[in-house]
DNA sequence: TGAATGATTTACT
DNA sequence: GTAAATCATTCAA
């Protein structure tokens, strides 16, 4: 099945390290919001597989960030996987028609997940094209939090899935070295000042990020 | 049981 | 630039 990436299949060639281990997620989250950008976002099903490197990704840290559901130690049944362990998959879905992909960090009990808002395409191009219903290459094939579910079918059965199992969702090392900026979160303004800190990192001039703010520069890596 | 709303996308002016 | 689409989740009653 679509269980351990092969080491000598097309990724093989392209991404050099192997999926990331638990100890990559089990950090401060936004720690983990900063490193997963240039990161390989992997998806092998039975339709095929799609890659792509992450170059956009949101910190949300509950439960005292008020942007965050988990904010105020809330814990329901859509909550439960933040509060999980790390390395695992926390999705939702939102405005009656679009899903979101969190992975989930910290220890068991920290309510702390970093949001995926957009991927630049690897591999797969074609798969993500006819999942999107439009033609591979445009930049709306995954520029978004939204768009990069629909191109990687990610959904409810996603919800709690662990990215350092075999299952056949995972996040492997970058490909290549990738500058990191920060700027404030989206579509979170009624969080007050939370709304404020910059913990939306992103590769800066990358055309595949949802909007392109003023970039502040993280590092160089 | 009902009403409000959202970590968005798309089409349209 | 604005607005519609569309429904699971949440909270109040």
């Amino acid at each position: 099945m679509a269980a351990q990436r092969s080491r000598t299949g097309p990724l093989a060639a392209m991404a050099p390290g192997p999926r990331l281990p638990r100890s990559f997620y089990a950090r401060p989250v936004l720690e983990v919001a900063r490193d997963c950008i240039g990161c390989l976002l992997v998806r092998e099903g039975a339709e095929g597989v799609v890659a792509g490197r992450i170059v956009e990704a949101e910190a949300y840290r509950g439960p005292e960030d008020r942007a965050a559901h988990s904010f105020g130690g809330r814990r329901t049944a859509r909550t439960e996987a933040m509060f999980g362990e790390a390395g695992r998959v926390y999705v939702f879905f939102v405005y009656g028609m679009h899903w979101q992909l969190n992975l989930v960090t910290g220890g068991v009990g920290e309510p702390h997940a970093v949001l995926l808002r957009a991927v630049e395409p690897v591999l797969g191009l074609d798969l993500m094209a006819a999942r999107r219903q439009m033609s591979a290459g445009r930049r709306e094939l995954t520029n978004g939090p939204g768009k990069l579910c629909q191109a990687f079918a990610v959904g409810a059965g996603d919800y709690g899935l662990d990215l350092c199992g075999a299952g056949d969702l995972c996040l492997a090392e970058p490909p290549r070295p990738t500058k990191v900026a920060r700027a404030p979160r989206v579509g979170v303004d009624y969080a007050g000042t939370w709304a404020a800190r910059p913990w939306r990192y992103f590769e800066p001039g990358n055309p595949y990020v949802s909007r392109a703010p003023r970039a502040t520069l993280v590092r160089r890596r």
